[in-house]
DNA sequence: GGTAACAAAATTGGCACCAATAATGTGCCA
DNA sequence: TGGCACATTATTGGTGCCAATTTTGTTACC
């Protein structure tokens, strides 16, 4: 059998990114072992590790919970994601190879294709796949890393932010202006792109 | 008895950072349990949490193992640090009350007479001390403990950075420069020179 | 001597149980 | 009824043991 306890991390971040638990409640072990037919071991071993990555909260004797809406904290934590997005916007134009931003045209333009006729349920993966992409054009492979991490914890309930069509549209529109940003070499537009783009989801 | 895995936690992430354990080698969990004189689950627990942090690598059925120093990857993380910190300068000028201005002041000099007399086993501390309080002044708590993380992972080898005295004394000059400008509420300045900052130390 | 196959040891992963702590319920009394 | 002490339950923390996997050592063979 193999391990089991890095797929339960995984399944459980996705679960915590979609909501499927309410902010601010525990997340007891003997439910998460049922939830996802494991031991506890493999739960307690996910639950330390996503602590670790600050995806979760922990008392000492009282154990895990997932964060309460607070919007001091998201803000905090858009702040950061904001200070090094934007701060890689130079690298991002720097590094960006001609091949790359083609692939990210066609991605930017998956996302308004599926703005338009869906399926919905895949909008969250291609603005995440078009951020990612974006990112690794400065190759620091750690700073990708991280900013997924912060984004997890700043969109533990994605369904208020992507509700809104008219911002849906926009944010097809602003990644469609990034790429042309690369393309130019314009890093201060890009910047004010990313600024913008990451502070509307407030 | 209290928890004692959390404890544990703390002291194994001091020692990886005192660089007491060689780069690139394993750390085998009845190392640590007879090391630290616990049981082999706070061990676990702990491990797990540092490799949630990316404070150490962690390899399927191989266990945890120190990183490696590898240059890309400490620059890569530096990046990180400087977008960060640099793109927070601002926050820095427009939260940072005189009192707290005054304290980082004290800070600083405290830092240059230890550069003088010693004791120098306490540069590290103090210098951390400063840097931790001159972030603090953005009031974004979440920025400050991931700044410590990001420190955590770029000196696994404190020594090497810190043996060059003209290095440590111009550190502590731009320290003092630092609280200027924040007093003067020059955020570019500031930016500036925490990226000079930072970067010395590569 | 070098290499491959195999055996032995070392190491991690997981499980079942018990201890310690926190949360909950219950009865008593004013 | 409201609150407090106490017992009960629920939940987490820790230990010992065993299984699975990897690593190391050994022997046979060329």
């Amino acid at each position: 059998m193999s391990d089991e306890s890095d797929s339960i991390t995984e399944r459980l971040a996705e679960d915590l990114r979609a909501g499927l638990f309410t902010p601010g409640s525990w997340l007891k072990q003997v439910d998460l072992q049922d939830r996802y037919a494991v031991g506890r071991a493999p739960v307690r071993k996910a639950l330390e590790a996503l602590a670790g990555r600050r995806l979760i909260r922990y008392e000492k004797n009282r154990g895990y919970s997932v964060h309460p809406t607070d919007n001091d904290e998201t803000a905090q934590v858009l702040a950061i994601r904001l200070a090094i997005e934007t701060g890689f916007a130079e690298e991002i134009c720097a590094g960006a190879r001609p091949e790359t931003i083609a692939e990210l045209r066609e991605l930017a333009e998956q996302f308004a294709r599926i703005v338009r006729d869906g399926p919905f349920e895949r909008l969250y993966d291609t603005n995440l796949a078009f951020h990612r992409k974006l990112l690794l054009c400065t190759g620091n492979l750690h700073m990708v890393n991280l900013v997924d991490d912060l984004r997890l914890r700043t969109s533990p309930a994605p369904a208020s932010q992507w509700m809104d069509r008219a911002r849906i549209e926009r944010s097809a529109q602003e990644h469609l202006e990034m790429v042309l940003a690369v393309e130019m070499d314009d890093s201060l537009r890009l910047a004010s792109l990313m600024r913008q783009h990451i502070l509307q989801k407030v």
